[in-house]
DNA sequence: CGTGGGGTTGATTCTTATCAATTCGGGTGG
DNA sequence: CCACCCGAATTGATAAGAATCAACCCCACG
């Protein structure tokens, strides 16, 4: 059976600014074709058409590259409510993988519904434009977590991000996924970040056990880590000023 | 004195989709005040506002990170044509210091004209949609890059890159970069940098001197740094039903 | 001539990958 | 309930790649 039938994009499109009735329509469009993914299934091939895209509304995906020697790079974990594929869409065929890290929830839908909230809603265009403007620092964030830090840092980086994008107040929450796979992400052998776990824990940073980190001082994580939340904080600036011509006119 | 007055973003921008004289005359306003800098000129500091950006006209450009400790991370490496600061435009602050690499001419503009240019023109928001996204799967070879490969290839693939972006025909092209900047780039110290290139010149790929590259190889270089370019080649999609759209009514 | 910045080279150290062996935990089937 | 299997996690030993440190060269520039 399918998940929770409210839509994981309005809510967090919402969250930036109002939406009426007509851009609540078009963005449930999105939502509208919910699909079932088992842990490993892949949701799009690198080089084929980047013809369709996914909204996640439950479960954990990624995209990811693999290079010709076999050795893979994840380039994005993927929280619900969050698109998959957006930056594929200038380009004619996919670059990446897509693939799912849990059991999960999708939904697939063809470019033409963003075509359609691009000629029809300026207000969504922007904010279409800062998801992807959030996701390029996210990016960036990770061009100097692996280019810069110590595999330490990173892990601890790493942990620290999830926690914030998951909007996770207390101080444990579920991490399923394997080794190998936050190993893919931080550029680190699946050993090494075994390894890294334990010198955490044993600096007292953090524990983990069955999937859940539970983090034991949060100052010192966000220190040791170097992180600053702000570049997950995008905002949604000339809207307004959009609201305001369309009142005006 | 400055340099030439035709536009390197209308010039770029029409090189997708014709542009219209209204077009036009939106993105000429990125480009109305032309400014000199020198070489290892700041033209934006991290944390100030961001709500100034700038438009490349000669001359190369860098965005960096530093890190508590002070290390140095390149983010991009801008050519004459692009826009400085793009991504940072949904964000309160700027995330990352913009900088001189050469002397270089840039035009700064207010985040009022990008403003304007989304509510006036769905054509030049869907292709600034689709340059943001070019970006971004720049970056994401950075990634790749930074996290899968050996000094050698990453440098190479730096190389072939820089070629493709550069639009260069000929087998060597002049490569205005202090070994240090690469190596800031590419996660590697400058030490290493210097070594890197001997290597390539050894195994008869590239020749450096007098800061110019010659490619001795093409097809080997691209082989050896594992380089695709399809990441380069952005399209343009939906501009075509959107100027049908616009013909219609 | 000095001087200084960038580039090169060699010696050494550090970090992380790789390989191999072992443990742990969760199914599955008898 | 137990034996077995398999994938994941852990641990140790070793090796490779890159950083760091230090010396030196080269050359442009005063």
């Amino acid at each position: 059976m399918i998940a929770s039938n409210t839509s994981c994009i309005v809510e967090r499109f919402s969250s930036f600014t109002p939406l009426n009735e007509t851009e609540t329509k078009l963005l449930a469009a999105l939502e509208s074709d919910p699909r079932e993914y088992a842990d490993g299934a892949c949701l799009a091939e690198p080089g084929s058409r980047a013809n369709r895209f996914f909204t996640l509304k439950s479960g954990w995906a990624c995209a990811t590259r693999t290079l010709a020697n076999g050795q893979r790079q994840i380039l994005d974990i993927f929280l619900p409510g969050q698109i998959l594929g957006l930056r594929e869409m200038s380009f004619e065929y996919n670059l990446s993988e897509f693939r799912a890290l849990t059991n999960l929830v999708a939904c697939p839908f063809p470019r033409q519904h963003l075509s359609d909230i691009f000629e029809q809603s300026p207000k969504l265009t922007d904010l279409f434009f800062m998801t992807l403007a959030q996701e390029q620092s996210m990016l960036i964030e990770r061009v100097v977590n692996i280019g810069r830090r110590t595999a330490a840092e990173r892990l601890a980086h790493f942990i620290v991000e999830l926690k914030v994008r998951l909007n996770q107040t207390s101080e444990q929450f579920s991490l399923p996924l394997k080794q190998s796979v936050i190993g893919d992400t931080l550029s680190l052998s699946s050993v090494h970040v075994s390894r890294t776990f334990k010198t955490l824990n044993q600096r007292g940073l953090i524990t983990m056990a069955d999937g859940v980190v539970r983090i034991n001082d949060l100052d010192a994580l966000v220190e040791f880590a170097g992180f600053d939340r702000s570049y997950l904080e995008g905002h949604c600036h000339w809207t307004k000023n959009i609201d305001m011509a369309a009142a005006a006119s």
